[in-house]
DNA sequence: GTCTATACAACGATAGAC
DNA sequence: GTCTATCGTTGTATAGAC
């Protein structure tokens, strides 16, 4: 199909304006606007917004889960992977494209996309907590930091939105970190420092 | 004023939507329907939405402000307070009222409703590094540890809702509380456990 | 497959009687 | 101070020509 993929102009725009205002307060028309396409268009590739909302969350769910796989997975010592994971630059002040979705209505009054939600994290946890095990974690305490550290990620953000502040992500996680690994203490921050 | 305090009714009413359903997703009509007021009422006492959001949102967030504050004042040791504020049993599938609204468009755009939400973060991660240092945690860990152990528990209500279980929030502070406090580690679970 | 035009409900807000 | 009735706009979705 040589087409100039109308339907993923459609499912580019929902990524974007989903991730900005959410899914329930974005309208098929706003979609419309930013993609360029006609009323028809839309409603002849995704029936309803239900549909359209499903391949736009699934997108952006696959690209974020790929993401974080990507980082955790490799040949470094676990620990450092999980500490990359933890501590790898974020847009904090625009909130996590997926844990945001936690809490709209929209996509958690539909079945489909909340089993979208549900499985990124179920796979994102368990993936952590296989790399911790890895780095001589005991199974149970590897599960729990697991959370734990998934966790911090995504109050890291809700911190961070709530006091306009990216550092409020930054200091959450290296609360954490120096305390699941407290030879990071001594070690220079090589992130962007401002 | 011995009156049935109509106002105080809609307040109310708005509070359990928000909590419900967001600020953005509950509209004047859904207010007034919960609270058996009629149209002109509401507008009579708020002018616009934002009036009445600015109320009900100040209110949730005094109110949830001073139960935590609550927790981590008083005599005992200051570990053990912080101990008690993260292990407090929560509804993690109802998600934090005030955490949720960092995700709420409609709060966000509003720079009253914004500026509550960020008083309630800034109020409650100062006590809770007040309190770490009163431990004996050196003010600068103090301080990022306060952020982990905020972000833990607005992390941990996103994985619980997530899921859509309860216990992944129980294992992200356990993860975090064992880590902040080892000796816990021995301790009965003194909660209910399911 | 894409477009314009339109339908119908719910939105936030206002008018004006009582 | 409270009510019912209504306004204009935007929401989701459909109709039907091209």
């Amino acid at each position: 199909m040589p087409t100039p993929a109308t339907r993923d102009r459609l499912v580019a725009a929902a990524q974007e304006l989903f991730a900005a205002q959410g899914v329930g307060a974005t309208s098929p028309r706003q979609v419309l606007a930013a993609s360029g396409v006609g009323q028809g268009s839309l409603y002849h590739h995704f029936p309803a917004k239900h549909d359209l909302a499903v391949a736009a969350v699934s997108a952006t769910a696959d690209q974020a889960l790929a993401a974080a796989l990507q980082e955790l997975s490799g040949d470094s010592p676990a620990l450092g992977r999980v500490l990359a994971y933890l501590e790898r630059p974020r847009d904090a002040l625009a909130g996590c494209r997926v844990g945001r979705l936690t809490s709209d209505q929209a996509v958690m009054d539909d079945d489909d996309l909340r089993a979208t939600v549900r499985t990124f994290f179920d796979r994102l946890v368990a993936t952590v907590a296989e790399v911790l095990t890895e780095a001589g974690v005991p199974p149970d305490d590897a599960t729990d930091r697991a959370h734990a550290a998934v966790a911090v990620v995504q109050g890291g953000y809700v911190l961070a939105r709530a006091t306009g502040d990216p550092q409020a992500m930054r200091a959450a996680v290296r609360g954490f970190v120096t305390l699941l690994d407290p030879t990071t203490r001594d070690r220079p921050d090589d992130e962007e420092s401002l």
